[in-house]
DNA sequence: GTCAATTCACATGAAAGAGACCACGGTCTAGTG
DNA sequence: CTAGACCGTGGTCTCTTTCATGTGAATTGACGA
């Protein structure tokens, strides 16, 4: 114990004696609100020029916005909305603004929970389950229709709740209308998917998109601004090398041009070079941070991963490890009953299996190819996309949370 | 040799079941006046 | 008499199972040159 503490004040010492890198590290989290926003001058143009009809207690358009990750969609949205909400304030005009972000499990992934988490929104309580879903409408409905009001409900990740809970909510919602008397509702929809409105229900595409919006990436120089503007504030004056910014900026255009996780690279290489003491944040840093990053992500996805999903990994890894070539979907499932076997877990059946297999595949733990061998059957050619250098960490992971 | 039929080993879909939650309303019980 | 404990009912949600249907090319086998 004592010596514990000991090397813990050393620690922390060390840390005191160190430097900092950091000045300000808040600016460079993602849920930081710059105030002012650069590059979408023209979106929060339109976005607000469609929703001002509010303040004259119309019901706006139905906005719908598309744009990878990364983009500035939230941001956007949310920086108009604070506006308008203000400016209704001060004018003392009804205009309630809801913001729904579906890509939370456990509050927005079905129709029930939205509707439940819209009137907690609004104040007011309800069970978390339990009653009829036509119930819930109900109330809310009541709620929203006591007074006279404009409604605008913002639906962050839309894509997602539609893969989960089906379009028949954005049916109901656009809907809802007519049957309001005193309220109006109107909805804003934003989406990471460029295709999604491809698979919707074409009244209902029609009526949400009455107003589409596109965010397109940020290309190198723009990131490379808006890292600058970020890091000037965030950073001690003159840590950076040169060079770091826009490499950085690189990086991320590189993939889809996401803002967030340029700005994420450039936090963790700050904190790697805090950590090592150093007085400067080098490149070399930025490529440690890149490898961390996806490391960090790998290793959360799999340690939160249900025990059945862990076993099927597991059986994947180990397979693996025998042999470099290609796995089919046979071979992991027998290999996986097996280790079901040992460890007196009832195995899944064969078609749960390959729904797991292709969800690894969705989260990016594998690619999967659906091939066919002719004569010898159709099946899920898969390939682990697991760095080497997290692989005995994960399978150290998997073992202890399956205690194999 | 050519071409269509066959066949394999799964993929993919749809529907329905199991079990965990939870709210609500009714009933029972014990404590209180 | 009343607050709180304790069911039973009816609803949702998630994860699975069951049953059905789909699928792409290697293989097979009939056919004709």
């Amino acid at each position: 114990m004592e010596k514990n503490s000991k090397q813990l004040s050393h620690v922390f010492e060390k840390y005191m004696k160190n430097k900092p890198v950091f000045h300000q590290k808040q600016f460079l989290q993602s849920n930081y609100m710059p105030d002012t926003i650069e590059h979408r001058d023209k979106e929060i143009n339109t976005i607000a020029e469609i929703s001002a009809s509010a303040l004259r207690n119309e019901k706006p358009s139905n906005i719908f916005i598309y744009g990878k990750t990364g983009t500035g969609k939230t941001l956007t949205i949310q920086y108009t909305m604070n506006q308008l909400n203000e400016t209704s304030q001060a004018h003392n005009i009804p205009l309630k603004i809801l913001y729904i972000n579906c890509k939370l499990k456990k509050i927005a992934d079905t129709e029930y929970r939205i509707i439940a988490q819209l009137i907690r929104e609004l104040g007011k309580e309800v069970p978390p389950t339990g009653l009829p879903t036509d119930e819930i409408y109900k109330i809310f409905i009541n709620i929203i229709d006591q007074e006279q009001q404009i409604i605008i409900l913002v639906l962050d990740e839309i894509d997602q709740l539609v893969k989960k809970a089906g379009d028949e909510i954005l049916y109901n919602l656009t809907r809802l209308n007519t049957e309001l008397k005193k309220a109006q509702i109107s909805i804003i929809g934003i989406s990471n998917d460029l295709l999604f409105s491809d698979n919707l229900d074409p009244r209902v595409k029609s009526s949400l998109s009455e107003e589409e919006l596109i965010f397109s990436p940020y290309n190198a120089l723009q990131l490379k601004s808006i890292l600058k503007k970020r890091s000037d504030i965030a950073f001690v004056d003159g840590v950076i090398e040169q060079g770091l910014i826009e490499k950085c900026a690189a990086y991320a255009a590189r993939d889809h041009g996401d803002a967030r996780r340029a700005l994420e690279l450039l936090r963790v290489s700050g904190e790697i070079a805090e950590r090592e003491g150093s007085k400067k944040v080098m490149i070399s840093h930025l490529d440690l941070a890149e490898s961390k990053i996806e490391k960090d992500r790998i290793i959360d996805l799999v340690s939160t991963q249900p025990k059945q999903h862990q076993i099927v990994l597991y059986s994947i890894l180990k397979i693996a490890d025998k042999r470099q070539k290609v796995i089919f979907t046979g071979e992991i499932y027998e290999y996986y009953k097996g280790i079901c076997i040992e460890t007196s877990i009832r195995p899944l059946t064969q078609r749960r299996v390959s729904d797991i297999i292709a969800e690894f595949d969705m989260l990016g733990l594998i690619t999967g190819k659906i091939i066919s061998k002719g004569r010898y059957g159709r099946t899920r050619e898969v390939n682990l996309s697991i760095p080497d250098e997290s692989k005995v960490k994960i399978k150290q992971i998997l073992k202890d949370s399956l205690n194999v």
